[in-house]
DNA sequence: TGCAATTCCTATTAAATCGATAGGATTAAT
DNA sequence: ATTAATCCTATCGATTTAATAGGAATTGCA
């Protein structure tokens, strides 16, 4: 499942990809145009300023806006902050990896397997999937 | 994530697919065997007997035998009998749909957009996999 | 007939995770 | 100063997960 911090999110830096004029983006405004209750959102944005993707300025007028243009911004680096590992199990994960407890081979592995061609045709859709595809609302793979 | 229920109801399943002779598996050998709790295993088993793809036999030389021949068991069935949901997100969901609380509009939502998409390629996967598959250690997709 | 071995069923528990909230500290514009 | 925003930490309740417990029902066999 994913989870709702990371379909804030993602909704959350669409909704800033979208966004006109010079002024940062208020998580105010985010919260409520995407109807996300905005502490939650808050602590998400936060997340995703650590993570790069985002800067903020304080006080009056402030507010968050993007680090990077929209096209380089990758799903495969988003998903990985929000959600964590895109495999659904760590020992076919490339970024998480963790060898199962249980599963003295995993070559023989028939979940294994199975699970490496799950992670990579999602992982092939979230690298050739950005931030502008999701903001331009069309889909990357034709 | 992929809950141990459903990596364990896997394990399972391929045991017993690759398991000779007429006699039928016992709950304890597949456990030692995988490293699974047995109480867990039985309860597992359990489900995937009330779902149609094992028989079972109770009382001594008792067990579970499958119900059709392996190239018949998708994964696409399976996983939804074990893990629920194949696709990420309810909203998307062919088999257990239900609209998002927030989100008035389906069509203009980015993450419904790339949800639909990691939903396809997984489920291509799993209608072209089957326990034969698993079972012979070899890869549905070429 | 009785004993042993097995599946069947329900309930419970401990731990982890998730979604959300609370309360204030910090910073900046006016 | 005052106001408005982000920043930070802590906590809470609900849900889910993984596992355990205890025994009922069934079957094979001596």
């Amino acid at each position: 499942m994913l989870s709702k911090k990371t379909k804030y999110g993602l909704k959350a830096l669409t909704y800033i990809a979208r966004s006109k004029g010079d002024l940062p983006v208020q998580v105010g405004a985010i919260a409520k145009s995407e109807q996300i209750p905005q502490k939650f959102l808050e602590s998400i944005l936060l997340t995703l300023r650590k993570a790069g993707f985002l800067g903020s300025k304080k006080g009056k007028h402030g507010g968050y806006y993007l680090r990077k243009d929209p096209k380089d911004i990758l799903m495969t680096d988003v998903m990985r902050v929000l959600e964590g590992p895109i495999a659904m199990i760590p020992c076919v994960s490339l970024n998480f990896y963790e060898k199962c407890d249980d599963c003295p081979d995993e070559d023989s592995c028939s979940v294994h397997k199975l699970m490496i061609q799950v992670r990579d045709s999602t992982l092939n859709i979230f690298k050739n999937t950005t931030l502008a595809n999701l903001s331009h609302n069309d889909t990357s793979i034709k």
